[in-house]
RNA sequence: CGGGGUGUGGCUCAGCUUGGUAGAGCGCUGCGUUCGGGACGCAGAGGUCGUAGGUUCAAAUCCUAUCACCCCGACCA
């Protein structure tokens, strides 16, 4: 075994989580722009998989997507008082133009509630423009002291997710559902399972009702926001003058949400799958699906294996496949597998002399065992019908990621009644999923997050925490003993 | 903004204490031999030593200032 590039998650999980960065070819620091990070080809080709499958889900709910300006004027910031409050400090603000000091400067958008609140102003007459869905994807700026790739930096693409109803009601349904669209991408195209639940107070977005989230599990036993979905009730409505006149010939302010996830579920991706040999994709979002490698000695070997694997690459394309044919020479085998696998590619065929011979070819899974050499297990294909067997494969590793998910994320949660087992679930560098009673003040919540570094992640929707059906029960405050109605969810997070 | 650290070929770093005119490994280019789990040989290309001053016959090395980045803390809809 050479030289191993990334250092092994045992040894520091946070230079763990670089590495994979830096070698899978997703994303490096901008360096000459502070904070900020450049997504490479390999990377943005991720997100545009999410966009992808994210913009469909939106569509067949219903909405349209739109672009609102970059800049907005730094006045409509301040016009919500929560909103100023919360986004104040991380604002960049652009004062000159044109050579000339701006008469009002503009912030770059840490977010858009406010100029989209603005133009529904000018778009919303009567209830017969509501509900208005409107989805814009897009980037935005938030000056962060601290900085991780991905995670949280300067800079980060989105899709922001804007809608007015006539009613708090539909407002209500709206960001229920649209919470449940981003858990069923993640399970079903991140092969990551989420917990829903609501935000407290001291948690909510600046200037909403309600939070509602979806908290990953990363395997560290941190979690991570990968979803949000807000209430802004009428809060925007009144700042911005969004009114209409309902059937009744009066005038209403509308009720908002709006709901996001961004780039950063491109770490929830590593986090989840990724191993010590480099990142695992998921079928459903890897940019590639198999790289062909061809083996030979001689030229005439060549020749032929080439023809071969271009053959099987065209015939899996007809399957709507991303297929690399890695025809670079004075590159070894070996070495090529080795780099398709810290790519994330999900499945590698082999092909050679033999295989040529026998009309197969050596199929190698991204994750999987080793023989009793200690050698990785490979299984044999038949050309014939090539399309089948890969297809049955990328099925099973999609499957197979999930399921994998789930396990670690059920053997993380833990149900806690006393103080004294809370902090050892988060001693150190310790970190998990803990269900515990809360007595729904602010003042414990930052007492426990000052004693353990956890926080409340949200209040779980009762039967969404595998194992644990019931949360909703009478009991014990965790800290202070006082009287809760609710388990919630407790971690460390990104 | 506190505390600590680092700036030297594309990357990781040595050299600095004790000044003498720049090195290694990896990567890169070319040729040849290799090729079923990280190849090897030979020949090459590539550096205003973060920046600006100062000391000196002479500065990557000593002094001053400054900038950038990293780690810890504060902060983080």
């Amino acid at each position: 075994m050479a030289d191993h590039p990334i250092t092994p998650r045992a040894t520091d999980y946070a230079q763990w989580y670089q590495d994979v960065i830096a070698q899978a070819e997703l994303a490096e620091a901008a360096e000459v722009v502070k904070g900020c990070m450049v997504v490479r080809p390999h990377g943005w080709a991720i997100w545009e998989k999410m966009q992808a499958d994210l913009d469909r889900r939106f569509k067949e709910t219903g909405h349209q997507n739109a672009a609102f300006p970059l800049l907005i004027p730094q006045s409509f910031i301040s016009k919500e008082a929560q909103h100023v409050e919360g986004f104040s400090p991380e604002l960049a603000v652009v004062t000159h133009a044109g050579g000339k000091e701006l008469e009002e400067p503009y912030v770059i958008r840490p977010t858009s509630e406010t100029i989209i609140g603005h133009f529904f102003a000018k778009w919303i007459q009567s209830h017969r423009d509501l509900p208005l869905l409107i989805n814009q994807w897009a980037n935005v700026m938030r000056w962060e002291l601290r900085t991780r790739m991905f995670l949280r930096t300067g800079e980060f693409w989105w899709q922001e997710g804007h809608t007015a109803h006539a009613t708090h009601g539909e407002c209500q349904e709206e960001v229920v559902r649209m919470l449940d669209v981003y858990r069923d991408f993640c399970r079903e195209v991140m092969a990551m399972p989420v917990i829903r639940g609501i935000k407290t107070a001291n948690e909510r977005f600046a200037g909403a009702l309600e939070t509602r989230t979806i908290e990953g599990l990363m395997q560290d036993g941190k979690a991570l926001q990968c979803g949000t979905s807000h209430d802004l009730g009428q809060n925007f409505g009144k700042a911005f003058d969004v009114m209409f006149q309902n059937t009744a010939g009066e005038r209403e302010y509308v009720w908002q949400t709006s709901w996001g996830v961004s780039t950063r579920l491109i770490g929830a991706l590593i986090m989840t799958h990724s191993d010590d040999e480099g990142l695992v994709c998921p079928p459903r979002l890897a940019p590639i699906h198999v790289a062909i490698v061809p083996i030979y000695k001689t030229d005439e070997e060549r020749a032929s294996v080439i023809e071969c694997a271009r053959r099987v690459a065209t015939e899996l394309r007809a399957d709507g496949l991303t297929v690399k044919v890695d025809e670079r020479e004075g590159m070894k085998p070996g070495a090529k597998y080795y780099e398709w696998e810290r790519k994330g590619v999900p499945l590698r065929l082999e092909i050679g002399p033999r295989d040529v011979a026998a009309n197969t070819c050596m199929a190698k899974r991204r994750i999987a065992g080793v023989d009793e050499k200690g050698k990785p297990m490979k299984e044999t294909l038949g050309l014939d019908d090539i399309g089948v067997g890969v297809g049955r494969i990328l099925d099973e590793f999609q499957a197979l990621l999930l399921q994998r998910a789930k396990e670690r994320q059920a053997k993380s949660i833990i149900s806690v009644d006393n103080w004294g087992d809370f902090e050892v679930a988060f001693a150190g560098n310790d970190s998990r999923f803990v269900l515990a009673h809360w007595d729904g003040t602010t003042a414990t919540e930052l007492a426990i997050k000052e004693a353990t570094k956890a926080t409340i992640r949200c209040l779980p929707y009762d039967g969404d925490v595998p194992g644990f059906p019931n949360l909703v029960e009478p009991g014990r405050c965790v800290k202070t003993g006082a009287p809760s109605t609710q388990r919630v969810l407790f971690a460390k997070n990104y």
